[in-house]
DNA sequence: CCCGGAACCTGAAGGC
DNA sequence: TGCCTTCAGGTTCCGG
């Protein structure tokens, strides 16, 4: 599942291979991977256009071409990229070919068809409804203090909201709270200031190790070039149910919260 | 407005 | 072996 770190990871591998070529053509193959705007005005639009320059904010990736048009790409649960020059799909999953300049062909693949393309103007976008990146200075310890406030909130959920924090999903939540060594199920507003300040920390600690690795490959996530990340082999309790604790030998426990699984240790998460 | 649950989807895994 | 059910989870939508 692409959170931050595999965004990222993408766009470092996708931004050599792509940045100075012309789009040619988009082909969907599943029509609904493109969100908005409509096919015909999304082909008028990127025809021709040069890709300047890739970025990325949360777990989106950010295509800025020539002109004020900028493509966002959500991989969602189980989108990725291939890139090559060979004329036949690579799979059965690919929902859309990019055909560039020289032959060049950027192939989404996503099994589960939840990936969206959208062609945006400027800033005028889903990208204004973030919270801060959490790489960036704007993600301070104060901030972290003021997305604990909230009261009956378990702290799980609080960190995979968007809207307060970009990027984190379900795995680097429960990577980030063993971390800190903080029960999934706290309330916000019942952190201490050093535990706010450990979480803080934590967060910052397991993604950029996970930016790293290069990111995770766990479900059908790879690399542009088809290698797979090497983050999942570094979780401490993400994905582990019944395995037990590097630190403390304890079972590793499975609950769900908000309808997502939730790893971690009894012991050493209070 | 807030919260929980469903929908979107398919493949893998588990149960019988 | 094979069919059926369940699970996976990022985001949006909908109902209470």
């Amino acid at each position: 599942m692409p959170e931050l770190p595999e965004v990222e990871t993408i766009k470092k591998q996708l931004t050599p291979l792509l940045v100075g070529r012309r789009i040619q053509s988009v082909q969907f193959l599943w029509a609904r991977t493109l969100l908005s705007p409509s096919m015909d005005e999304f082909n008028r639009r990127v025809a021709g256009r040069v890709i300047e320059k890739l970025d990325r904010r949360g777990k989106y990736l950010i295509l800025r071409l020539d002109g004020a048009d900028v493509l966002l790409v959500h991989l969602r649960m189980t989108g990725s990229f291939l890139v090559g020059e060979d004329g036949t799909l690579p799979t059965k999953h690919t929902r859309a070919v990019v055909h560039l300049d020289g032959g060049l062909k950027m192939f989404f693949i996503d099994p589960r068809k939840f990936g969206k393309f959208q062609l945006v103007l400027g800033d005028d976008s889903p990208l204004l409804k973030l919270g801060p990146e959490p790489m960036s200075d704007a993600f301070t310890v104060r901030h972290l203090e003021a997305v604990m406030q909230s009261k009956g909130i378990p702290v799980k959920v609080l960190l995979v909201e968007q809207s307060l924090i970009a990027g984190i999903g379900n795995m680097y939540a429960d990577e980030a709270l063993y971390d800190a060594g903080i029960h999934p199920l706290r309330q916000g507003g019942s952190l201490s200031m050093p535990e706010i300040e450990r979480l803080h920390g934590s967060i910052r600690h397991v993604l950029s190790k996970a930016i790293e690795s290069g990111g995770a490959s766990v479900s059908n996530y790879f690399h542009p070039d088809g290698a797979k990340g090497k983050a999942q082999d570094g979780f401490m309790v993400a994905h582990r149910m019944d395995e037990n604790c590097f630190v403390c030998g304890e079972a590793i426990e499975r609950i769900v919260v908000r309808q997502r699984g939730t790893y971690f240790c009894p012991n050493c998460q209070r």
